[in-house]
RNA sequence: AGUCCCGUAGCUCAGGUGGUUAGAGCGCUACACUGAUAAUGUAGAGGUCCGCAGUUCAAGUCUGCGCGGGACUACCA
């Protein structure tokens, strides 16, 4: 491996103070750092000690058990980048890695590699080696998760990470659900959830959104009729015999298990009087208007002459209409009365938001049981539920007429169906129509969701749950939200400010196997109940148990000390066995579900410190909670960020993080979403091996917001390298090249003694670079930090200082003046190289110590202090001047194709006020020198010189003129010279608006420009005008001349390998024209070309070469070079 | 379906509090430079600022309604 590429020689022996390369190599640089890092254990030592105040960040635990992507890459860089800074800044912190290790994905890994499903779980493979598998399993991807980590320069501390299957860990989330219980937070209820009863078995959405789940099948819908009690009436106005509410059902199985029937508030209903279409009785339905023309044909509006009719058709009319909320109330007989809901009331009319008029009749069938809308809805009315379905799926004995049948004829084998089998919806329809309560019958289609394992469809059910309620703290939860700063804000406010206002009560049930077990024992009555929320305390039970005689013995064995925690597995099945007594003396069993994973990671603020039990200072002092900053993806926004939310609310009353940036997704470069199976996923390793980490973070971090999607592009990390970090290793380059050759020497920077104007210039800029990288950094906006900086590096102090003052460093001797040159680029690349450290830290630390000869690390430096230099910003302002103007002259040049090395007599500037002018007065030198121009003229007295042109200034304007703006603006534009003349002179001028109507405009409300100078060549941008005099006398051809001379003498040094400070004699033959500007320019050609003599005689050494030098126009010179000794 | 983000040059992105010439880089074309050189610079071409309507003297910018892309959450009676 090469440390350093052998420094080039070019001055003998001499040593070299700043290293040289041979070309930039981020890849090659970085490995070299990372050792450099592990070595002295840099990442240990960044953390400052003592008094240092804390910035607490909290690491969100990855999941070990999948590789890392390039997003990952996105959202570390941002942590990582945030942390450094402020360890820059003097603050002490600490980054405590994490892995998130329970949960679906592992168990599902796990039943993968060894070819089982959860049905074989406690039959063909235990509980305790299924979850021995798990927890080997997840750990599987940790050492690529390592690579990652140290290749991306992201600095964590993975020697002592948080685990959630560790003991410790798992024993504060126990704490902690304690806690949640004792403020009466934890309840067990029902909710409703997709549940598969051909597998027997609940599934989260996230195996509901598993690809293919979601398939089309056909099913028999109907409309059913609703009787609604007869004397009741609707706004007053009685309803007549035989009103029937519709609704349609594409589930008529649910319909036995109805309870109410749901209407939009704000929807428009209507009563029909019309027939039965199967029946052809005389009756009155309520359905809503909209939906109408969906159920009865126009041509039968009124049509009663047709009511014999045999067509399915029915005549109607619509009596009167009233909205939804009016109808609230109505009660109705139930439709098949099996059984009787234990509780609440039942078969009324209630309104709710989700009811539409899209399809259907706009009145929707509630059976709460059996839909999560339903039950929401049967809930906030105090409706009960029916639940006429076991977990089979079969309907239940109080069915009379269908019990013990499957409500999904998918559910039975073929040879369970008897000859022609007709499903239970079909039946149910027929009865129904039959009984005079069907409107309307027919096959649908559409799309509904399957168990992915199964492929049987999915019912949604009533299942026990214990729930965190959530909703009791929702208040609280929306005033800590708004203390915490979101990046951007609108997730804050927008995704997850209304995702709080919606809040749920957060079910925490998962009947699984590899999590951490709920913590609560109950009786079988369900009278008695513990929570446990230490192992201490578990012990003491299990004693008490043991003692009770309702355990033989300690499932643990005689572990005894409750700070055994090697000793001590909390997952199941040995918690299982653990049977608790109760006051009473009952048994009392655990609850068998686990708790969501998400729980396990909101708790990491207390568990990654094993609080209350150990750091308990730490915590409530406030040195490690809460966190001031984390990141993570957007889709966190519902989980981490949400969970930690929570958790944080109910343990402490605070937030738990301070900011928070989420950022959006990394996506393809078409702006395709990643994934393995399209294989456009992006290999973190291979970019970053092959680019460098710090040209990726640089990439990933400028190019777009964080918030905002990127698209990777590697194409983009190339541009990164070569504009960015390319521009700032050549200006480096450039500095250890001179300062070599000079033997120029600081360890560490100086501000220059005697300042040439330009070095002012760069450390006023440099100056404000500070401040607004500063400002950046500290509102978390790395993408303006980098790209101010990058602006910097590439416009200020590559393009213009360095450029412009090329030929200071190279000056024979060491003057006062080049020795601010140095001084002045050393001190410029050492902030740069300190203000980038949190974004590309690798090559950040190379650049430092190579300014700084072998210093430590920029990592354990400090950030750069403000007010060291002076800002002098009219100074900026005029380089800034300088800088149009100079693209105005190249411009001009360009379009008379007149070569830059050809000096130019003069150049006029008309200036229209007084601080252009100033401003230009200083660096008259410098754009001269630039645009290789002899003088500059200002154009003062406007005289017959100028043709002006009058702006209007709008700002000013607009709000005096209003709606004449127009017509100002015309008169304004179309003024006479004479006129703006009287204007400038006199201050004012009268314009005519309108006949008659005249207004005077002040100076100050309009802005002159100089359009043209006539007989000149002229350009204009903006306020600034420059006009050029191309016409070449002897003297500037001659000039030109000697600078084509210079020229190509320095390519035929360059050529022939001189030394940079070679000096040379020249002997030239050339025609008379050439020989004449070379004596002109004599003076000037030595001191360019380190060249003792020019002798214009052919005063030909035969020995020596004779080289032929083509100037322009075809002009020819015949040289020899002599080196000096 | 709800919520949020995004839509500006061929590509990637900038464009405080509305103000009349809409910018940068890459790419393209031409040129210059050749002692920063497997670099660099300059100039040029390139735009219905997604659409429509509104507010305003004035809209890329503010409001509303759409369209397109993306994400999250929920659901489909």
């Amino acid at each position: 491996m090469v440390i350093f590429a052998s420094p080039i020689a070019k001055h003998g022996v001499m040593s070299k103070a700043y290293p040289e390369y041979k070309e930039l190599n981020l890849a090659e640089r970085q490995v070299e750092i990372q050792q450099d890092w592990k070595e002295k254990k840099t990442f240990v030592q960044s953390i400052r000690k003592g008094d240092s105040p804390s910035f607490t960040f909290f690491e969100g635990p990855p999941s070990a058990n999948g590789m890392p992507g390039i997003h990952h890459v996105l959202s570390r860089a941002i942590k990582d980048s945030i942390c450094r800074y402020k360890s820059l800044q003097g603050f002490r912190v600490e980054r405590k890695a994490g892995w998130d290790t329970h949960g679906l994905p592992v168990e599902l890994q796990v039943e993968k590699e060894l070819g089982i499903t959860k049905e074989d779980i406690g039959k063909s493979i235990s509980i305790e080696a299924y979850n021995a598998a798990c927890r080997k399993s997840v750990m599987k991807f940790t050492g690529s998760w390592q690579e990652l980590t140290e290749l991306m320069g992201y600095w964590v501390d993975m020697d002592d990470p948080y685990v959630t299957y560790q003991t410790k860990y798992m024993e504060t989330v126990w704490w902690i659900l304690k806690q949640f219980y004792d403020q009466g937070l934890i309840y067990k209820g029902y909710t409703i959830q997709p549940f598969s009863p051909a597998a027997g078995t609940g599934l989260s959405s996230h195996e509901l959104n598993q690809p293919g789940t979601y398939k089309m099948v056909s099913d028999t819908t109907l409309v059913a009729q609703f009787l609604l009690e007869p004397g009741q009436s609707v706004a007053g106005e009685s309803l007549p015999e035989r009103t029937f509410g519709l609704a349609w059902t594409t589930t008529p199985w649910t319909l036995p298990s109805n309870t109410a029937l749901g209407v939009g508030p704000n929807i428009d209903y209507v009563l029909v009087k019309t027939l039965n279409p199967y029946t052809r009785e005389a009756q009155y339905v309520i359905l809503a208007e909209a939906r109408l023309q969906a159920y009865f044909d126009a041509e039968w509006n009124k049509a009663w002459e047709k009511a014999e009719d045999k067509s399915r058709k029915v005549p109607w009319e619509v009596l009167r209409s009233f909205k939804g909320i009016e109808l609230q109330g109505l009660r109705y007989q139930q439709l098949m009365p099996y059984a009787q809901p234990e509780e609440g009331k039942a078969f009324q009319v209630i309104s709710g938001d989700f009811v539409t008029t899209e399809d259907g009749t706009g009145m929707v069938h509630l059976a709460p049981s059996f839909g999560a809308d339903d039950f929401k809805t049967a809930k906030e009315h105090g409706i009960g539920a029916l639940t006429l379905v076991d977990r089979r799926g079969r309907f239940t004995q109080e069915v009379s007429d269908f019990a013990g049948e499957y409500v999904k004829e998918a559910y039975l084998n073929v040879e369970e169906k008897p000859e022609g089998y007709e499903s239970v919806d079909v039946r149910i329809a027929v009865k129904l129509k039959q009984e005079g309560k069907a409107f309307k019958i027919e096959k649908y289609e559409h799309t509904y969701p399957h168990c992915w394992r199964t492929d049987k469809p999915v019912l949604y059910y009533p299942l026990d749950s214990w729930f965190v309620r959530t909703t009791a703290m929702k208040e609280r939860l929306l005033e800590l939200n708004k203390e915490i700063n979101w990046r951007p804000p609108s997730t804050g406010t927008g995704r997850f400010g209304q995702w709080l206002e919606n809040l749920q009560d957060w079910n925490l049930s998962r009947s699984r196997y590899w999590g951490i077990p709920l913590p609560i024992w109950r009786s079988k009555d369900g009278k008695e109940e513990r929570c446990i929320g230490s192992v201490s305390e578990l012990l003491e039970a299990i004693e008490a148990s043991v003692g009770a005689g309702i355990m033989h013995k300690n499932p643990y064995g005689d572990i005894k000390d409750s700070q055994d925690y090697a000793s001590i597995d909390l997952h199941r099945p040995f918690v299982d066995e653990v049977v608790l007594v109760s006051p009473s003396g009952q048994a009392m069993y655990r609850e068998p579900d686990l708790i969501d994973v998400w729980f396990d990671s909101g708790s990491m603020p207390f568990a990654q410190w094993h609080y209350p039990f150990e750091n308990k200072e730490k915590i409530e002092q406030g040195a490690a909670f809460p966190a001031d900053f984390i990141a993570e993806g957007v889709d966190q926004t519902r989980g981490w960020f949400f969970t930690l939310h929570v958790i944080a609310a109910g343990i402490m009353d605070s937030v738990a993080y301070k900011s928070v940036i989420s950022n959006g997704l990394v996506l393809d470069k078409h702006g395709q979403k990643m994934s393995k199976r399209l294989g456009n996923a992006v290999d973190p390793f291979r970019t970053m091996q092959k680019f460098g980490a710090d040209a990726t973070r640089w990439y990933m971090l400028t190019n777009a917001a964080p918030w905002d999607n990127l698209k990777f592009d590697e194409q983009g990390i190339e541009e990164v390298r070569r504009r960015f970090f390319g521009t700032l290793y050549n200006t480096y380059a450039f500095f250890a090249l001179y300062a070599n050759v000079d033997g120029w020497c600081k360890s560490s920077p100086e501000l220059p003694k005697e300042p040439a104007q330009l070095d002012v210039w760069i450390l006023s800029r440099l100056e404000g670079l500070k401040q607004e990288v500063t400002q950046a950094y500290e509102a978390f906006d790395l993408t303006a930090a980098g790209r101010l900086i990058q602006d910097f590096v590439t416009e200020s102090l590559s393009n213009w200082y360095v450029r412009l003052s090329r030929k200071r460093f190279w000056v024979g001797s060491m003057t006062g003046d080049k020795e601010a040159a140095f001084s002045t680029l050393h001190w410029c690349l050492d902030t740069v190289a300190r203000l980038m450290a949190p974004l590309a830290p690798f090559y950040a630390d190379r650049l430092y110590r190579d300014l700084r000869q072998g210093s430590t690390s920029v990592h354990l430096s400090h950030w750069p202090q403000t007010g060291l230099a002076k800002r002098d910003e009219s100074l900026e302002d005029a380089m800034d001047l300088a800088q149009r103007a100079t693209s105005l002259v190249l411009s001009l040049r360009k379009k008379q194709r007149i070569r830059v090395r050809q000096p130019l007599r003069k150049v006029l500037v008309p200036v229209m006020d007084s601080r252009q002018k100033e401003l230009l007065e200083k660096v008259i030198p410098l754009f001269l020198n630039e645009v290789n121009v002899r003088q500059l003229e200002f154009l003062t007295d406007i005289g017959e010189l100028l043709v002006l042109k009058a702006k209007p200034d709008f700002k000013k304007l607009g709000p005096r003129f209003g709606a004449d703006m127009k017509l100002v603006n015309q008169r304004v534009q179309s003024l006479s010279q004479s006129q703006i003349q009287e204007l400038r002179t006199k201050g004012a001028l009268n314009i005519e608006l309108d006949e008659g109507r005249m207004e005077s405009i002040s100076l100050e409300e309009v802005e002159v420009v100089s359009e043209d100078v006539p007989g000149w060549q002229v350009a204009v941008d903006g306020d600034l005008t420059v006009a050029l005099d191309i016409a070449l006398d002897e003297e500037l051809k001659a000039e030109g001349l000697a600078r084509d001379f210079v020229n190509r003498v320095q390519n035929l040094r360059k050529d022939l390998g001189l030394e940079v400070g070679q000096r040379i004699c020249i002997n030239v033959q050339a025609t008379q024209q050439v020989q004449d500007a070379l004596r002109l320019n004599k003076a000037y050609i030595c001191a360019e070309v380190l060249a003792a003599d020019l002798h214009d005689y052919a005063s030909e050494n035969p020995s020596s070469k004779v080289y032929t030098l083509e100037l322009e126009n075809e002009l020819k010179a015949n040289v020899q070079i002599e080196p000096l000794l």
